[in-house]
DNA sequence: ACTCGTAGCCTTTTT
DNA sequence: GGCTACGAGT
């Protein structure tokens, strides 16, 4: 395609993001603004340049997303060299390429969380390190939380400020050390790894910076420091760096995803040139309207506009049910009418929560009324018991080394290797420095074990052997004999709790089978990409994300957590659960930072509605066993309510579904507003504003909370906390008392020494070391979040 | 060594 | 409400 031809159907901006090509670029790009068509555009583009497909690499957040733009690609300009993948996807390649250089094998593995905390929780047990206590889980996330940040072993145990963190620093050293005797990594090496070896290794850094001379990122405020270190790193000689992102959309801060690296941006390329992509093409004027209210109340934030090109549409709906059953099952009747009388197919539409345990009721009502759908999320796939069990044999034969597949499926199914056998040889296998499967293997002859336990390890070793010799065949025969040998269907039936189960299992292990032989396939028809099966396999097990499962071209309902649905875009979007506690989650509401990270995912639920929105809450949830009164969520007060269609359907629904039993319909709005289902179906809205109710009243908020609200409004009105930031007249704001020595605290960074000083006034600087991860970060007062402490 | 039952746990979001 | 870890019984 002629590169003029690339630039047809764009806009300004647009245009001016798809031929700026050298240098450093940030493009901000608000919500439906084309972004991956830039992208793609950019991409083709730069190829009918004249630049080499091979030196760019573009990095995306998904697989989906990347397999997205692969396919947009191919599409303007056929079949190219470009790399594109995700951030942990490229990193992967880098590792096994120079795995010598961070003491790996090529043949490491890669771990999930399971894994990781079951190496973790041995790692303790070795150590002889007293946890009074602590739970694991809380130490793995601590770990996770250094990792993404790059604080290795060394300098956390260095840090003398650390005592509070005294365990965990005594702990990591060792889960590290566990985890390489193992030759695997965890997820947060993938990038850690990555990024200490380019900045330890000049030559490297050179030669990759050389190698890849063009770089996109794709949700570039989503990403941590390891990435951003990466991406620094092989931007240095060849600063040709296209940053595409979108701050209200970071979502991904609890994973270490530092919102500070699109402004470090900047700092780092004083030439950048940012473009603007603020033309909204998906949504209509109503719904951008909504999300622009709701965002506007972030306070840490660069004003940014949605500007609507379409056409107005359809007013968004505030729908109020009895109980959280009315709700599912008033969306899955809705869904029904609405695919009768109108030609919407289902995968029209999307049903978005803030986690995961929404989504029963929901399926429950779809199965009922026999409404095809698709989860994404919730228990992944890979995460099963049964193809856990599977994948721990492949990771056996991939590397030996690895303890904890060993373990894994040492006596799975029974084999008669109980705990007793395998303690004795993990012990002996750590006095002798060898991999327990290499204990294994000598057992016998070094008289370790009952003569019973001895011929059943013997078996498990003649087996591995076995399986070893089908390593190097294909994928579908290494399982295939797996399952064989090991008569696992049989187990699986006879595990199976219920008829359903032993089906469901015996699906999933087909479903296993039948990606091993696609994966055999593409090795036959693809000479470009030398590695092995068993390396593709392994890495789509580990990096394959549940969005990658989803599928668009189905007919069928999508049911997911806002989370994963950044990128995505639905005709019909139904917003559920919109309550106190739950979004905002109630992790998160005493943490400004975290609160605003709350608000940034309901707008970016609702960005995903095309032309049309319900926004929902329900009068009473049920929490596991008991049930709880809903409180509308306090962002639902954000909203211009004059411009939305309210509904309450607590008496028309009331007494069905009612799940928690206590609701009571006594004096509500049943003579104000009684919906009427045809506006639904017809796709004709009605003006009810005169109908609508001032929500402190009509939500029945209690009285306290409506004096906690006007209390915390007063406070940020007159700056009674010491807080920086910009939501405080400068004049109110004791500039001088951040001087050096002064103790301060982030709320993402936590507590810190204030090291250095510069300037005066709201302009001053200031650089504080934080005791949490001992790194040195730098502010802007009148922007930094920054509180005095002491 | 294995199977079954139960008490106690947690329950945000995920590459 | 659902899962895990642990313990008692076979």
């Amino acid at each position: 395609m002629p590169s003029q031809d690339l630039l047809n159907g764009l806009n300004a901006s647009q245009q001016a993001a798809v031929q700026s090509i050298d240098g450093p670029h940030l493009m901000l790009a608000g919500p439906g603004s084309g972004k991956t068509r830039v992208i793609t555009h950019r991409i083709a583009y730069m190829i009918s340049q004249g630049i080499s497909p091979r030196d760019i690499v573009g990095l995306t957040f998904t697989n989906k997303a990347a397999g997205e733009m692969r396919r947009r690609l191919d599409v303007l300009i056929g079949p190219t060299d470009v790399w594109l993948g995700t951030f942990h996807g490229f990193c992967v390649r880098l590792l096994r390429r120079y795995s010598q250089l961070v003491g790996l094998p090529v043949n490491f593995n890669i771990y999930d969380v399971d894994d990781s905390l079951a190496c973790l929780k041995q790692a303790v047990k070795d150590s002889n390190i007293d946890l009074s206590h602590t739970p694991v889980s809380r130490l793995a996330q601590r770990i996770s939380f250094y990792k993404n940040r790059l604080v290795t072993p060394e300098v956390l145990q260095a840090d003398p400020r650390g005592s509070s963190e005294y365990q965990v620093s005594q702990i990591y050293p060792h889960y590290q050390q566990a985890l390489l005797a193992c030759g695997a990594v965890d997820f947060d090496d993938i990038l850690m790894h990555t990024a200490l070896m380019l900045r330890e290794h000049a030559e490297l850094r050179e030669q990759l910076d050389e190698r890849f001379r063009y770089m996109l990122v794709d949700e570039y405020q989503d990403t941590n420091l390891a990435q951003y270190v990466i991406l620094r790193q092989l931007c240095v000689d060849h600063p040709n760096l296209a940053a595409t992102g979108d701050p209200d959309q970071s979502i991904y801060g609890w994973r270490g995803a530092n919102t500070q690296n699109v402004a470090n941006l900047e700092r780092d390329y004083p030439n950048l040139r940012i473009i603007r992509l603020e033309d909204n093409y998906r949504s209509t004027p109503e719904i951008l309207s909504l999300a622009d209210c709701l965002i506007q109340n972030n306070q840490y934030r660069k004003h940014k506009q949605l500007v609507p090109s379409r056409p107005a549409g359809h007013k968004v709906r505030l729908t109020i049910y009895p109980t959280a059953r009315a709700e599912a099952e008033d969306i899955a009747d809705q869904i029904v009418a609405w695919t009768k009388s109108t030609d919407h197919p289902l995968s029209d539409f999307g049903i978005l929560y803030r986690t995961n345990a929404q989504s029963r009721l929901l399926e429950q009502a779809m199965v009922r009324r026999q409404l095809p759908y698709q989860l994404i999320g919730g228990f992944r796939f890979y995460l099963r018991k049964e193809i856990k069990d599977l994948i721990g044999y492949v990771l056996l034969v991939n590397n030996p080394n690895d303890d904890i597949a060993c373990q894994r499926v040492i006596n799975v199914p029974p084999r008669g290797i109980g705990k007793q056998t395998v303690e004795k040889l993990r012990r002996f296998a750590h006095e002798h420095q060898m991999s327990l499967l290499e204990a294994c293997r000598i057992a016998g002859s070094e008289k370790l074990l009952s003569s019973r336990a001895t011929i059943a390890v013997r078996d498990f070793v003649r087996l591995m052997d076995r399986l070893n010799d089908q390593a190097s065949g294909s994928l579908v025969s290494l399982l295939q004999t797996t399952l064989d040998e090991t008569r696992y269907r049989e187990f699986v039936e006879k595990s199976a709790r219920s008829d359903q189960d032993q089906l469901d299992l015996g699906q999933n292990i087909d479903e296993l089978l039948a990606e091993a032989h696609e994966i055999d396939g593409e090795i036959d028809g693809d000479t470009h990409d030398s590695r092995s099966s068993l390396e593709r396999f392994l890495e789509l097990v580990a990096l394959q994300s549940d969005v990658d499962k989803l599928k668009t071209d189905r007919n069928v309902v999508t049911l997911m957590t806002l989370h994963a649905a950044k990128g995505l875009e639905f005709p019909c979007v139904y917003l559920i659960a919109v309550e106190e506690n739950i979004l905002p989650h109630a992790r998160s509401k005493d943490d400004p930072m975290q609160l605003e990270e709350e608000r940034r995912l309901l707008f970016v639920g609702i960005t995903r509605a095309k032309d049309r929105l319900q926004v929902s809450y329900a009068r009473s949830r049920g929490f596991g066993g008991s049930s709880e009164s809903g409180i509308p969520s306090s962002f639902l007060m954000e909203l211009p309510r004059r411009e939305m269609l309210v509904q309450d359907r607590c008496d028309d629904l009331g007494s069905d579904y009612n799940d928690a039993g206590n609701y009571d319909a006594g004096e509500d709005f049943s003579d104000q507003f009684s919906p009427d289902p045809s506006d639904l179906a017809g796709g004709e809205t009605i003006d009810h504003d005169d109908l609508t109710f001032d929500y402190d009243d009509s939500c029945q908020l209690p009285p306290e909370e409506l004096k906690q609200r006007r209390l915390k409004k007063a406070q940020r009105r007159t700056g009674s906390s010491l807080t920086t930031g910009a939501s405080l007249a400068d004049s109110q704001i004791p500039w001088e008392k951040f001087r050096q020595g002064v103790h301060v605290s982030h709320p993402l960074w936590g507590n810190g020494q204030i090291v250095q000083v510069s300037g005066h006034g709201p302009k001053r600087a200031v650089s504080v070391v934080f005791s949490d991860t001992g790194l040195e970060r730098t502010f802007r007062l009148s922007h930094a979040p920054l509180r005095l402490e002491g």
